[in-house]
DNA sequence: TAAAAATACTCCATAGGTATTTTAT
DNA sequence: ATAAAATACCTATGGAGTATTTTTA
């Protein structure tokens, strides 16, 4: 592992960005609250701050945050359009 | 795990498709020439089909392999970018 | 017969789960 | 008092390593 922040992760905070709520956020991406926490943080950690800012009720992207999202969300297109074209390169 | 083919998978296609040989590409990875085996098998395994042709002294890329290689030059690119730019902004 | 990839096996790090606690309204 | 995130703790899966075998030019 070296590349730092992978295109799961970037699901991840893609999805959390779209429901702004941790366990509606994990439900969606079939894991618990706990794990979509401890992967938040993580990413958080490798980038050097917060991506996310929690209050009690109320849960908001930073900065930083918006920045990346809206970034992971072309990145991602990007993938599985180059993995479709990969999946059928391989049978044609 | 949702992802087909993560970031590191693809680092470790061009790595090879660059060296064309498992050994070296494995060192340039630093990982171990097993590891890189069953790392490239996992992911043709995802694919549906080979990307390289193994001949005792001779490795290939198929025709899939040279797409998906040049579709991951570029998302490895701009991943890269957008880490970067996000590590910008957690400080800024 | 030698160079290179594949396999067998073992081990351990980590990602995930459940249960619980903390926090601020 | 409650809704929601964080923490504690445990487990198991899979990714990596070393040693070995297979392959075919």
């Amino acid at each position: 592992m070296v590349m730092d922040v992978e295109l799961d992760q970037m699901r991840s905070i893609v999805v959390l960005a779209e429901h702004l709520h941790f366990g509606r956020a994990a439900a969606t991406l079939y894991i618990s609250q706990p794990a979509l926490t401890k992967q938040i943080h993580k990413i958080e950690e490798t980038l050097g701050g917060p991506l996310f800012l929690r209050k009690p009720r109320q849960l908001t992207l930073t900065r930083a945050g918006e920045v990346l999202v809206e970034r992971a969300r072309s990145l991602l297109r990007d993938a599985h359009v180059a993995i479709d074209i990969s999946r059928s390169a391989v049978r044609g």
